[in-house]
DNA sequence: ATAAGTGCAAATCATTTGCAATGTC
DNA sequence: GACATTGCAAATGATTTGCACTTAT
């Protein structure tokens, strides 16, 4: 059931391209792969990694090339969290009204829904005179469990 | 009086300086002045030209050094908006929790409180076992006005 | 055939840093 | 005088781009 949903979107991005008269390329192929493989967040240095242990010849400017098309797509969400590369969420279309939850301690990246912030939101665009068009909501933590045993549950998992 | 909550507030970071015993030199007083005098929230680029508008010596390398002091002091706040620089908001000791709508169309940055939104974000951090720490919300939106008439209201305030 | 895609290397651009000179405490 | 700070220019690091060659359609 996950797979045929990963299958169903990589058909979709697949889609996406033929719309647009983009073509199917042997790197592409790799990379799409690999995206929606994977439910980790990623970066670009580390797509580039994932795709050349199947591919050395995947470049640095065909990851960089392909990422504009994932994201314009809507089928990967980039996402900002202040460090100087960008990081891609490879899970957006499952879930579009998401948000994170960082762990000061690990980065371990947390998702979350919430129809309660996403309501309160749209309450507060109309107030202000907007249209809410899309939303990104970003909390620093730490977890409860290193405070009291100096641990972060989260160290292995990350 | 508001311009003595501004005179305040310069007067922290110059304690907020001494007490890491740095030193006040001119140039990081041009740069205070500048920063706790406007409202608006700036970028580093911005903030060498009005420097230097006073002073044709500040350099880059000095406002790029000095910027990490102010937000480190907690007085200014660094923000992401996920272009490749960042936005600096000298209102940020007044509003600690406050939270930003940006305009699609021109770039206007509007702020908000909520109160609402604080208390939900503590109760999913506690769900999720997290102590949240701080917050981030970020709104992309366009002006109702924009869709109504083809112009931003806020396009000139800007 | 033709227009899109690729790798490479060079270019960008915001930000950072080494260094010798200068200023503050 | 000791040590922080400055401006300058060079370095960094992520991302972008020009170009000549290659490949999908």
């Amino acid at each position: 059931m996950r797979t045929e949903a990963r299958e169903e979107t990589k058909r979709k991005f697949i889609d996406f391209l033929e719309e647009k008269n983009l073509r199917i390329t042997d790197q592409r192929r790799i990379i799409i792969d690999i995206v929606f493989d994977t439910e980790e967040h990623f970066t670009a240095d580390q797509l580039l990694e994932w795709a050349r242990q199947r591919d050395r010849s995947v470049s640095r400017a065909t990851v960089y090339r392909t990422l504009p098309l994932l994201t314009e797509s809507n089928l990967v969400h980039e996402m900002d969290f202040g460090k100087p590369y960008k990081f891609y969420d490879p899970n957006y279309s499952d879930h579009p009204n998401h948000n994170h939850l960082i762990c000061e301690n690990c980065e371990k990246i947390v998702e979350f829904d919430s129809e309660q912030i996403d309501s309160i939101e749209n309450e507060i665009g109309q107030k202000l005179g907007f249209t809410v068009k899309s939303q990104k909501l970003q909390l620093s933590a730490t977890c409860d469990k290193l405070k009291k045993s100096g641990v972060c549950d989260n160290k292995a998992s990350n």
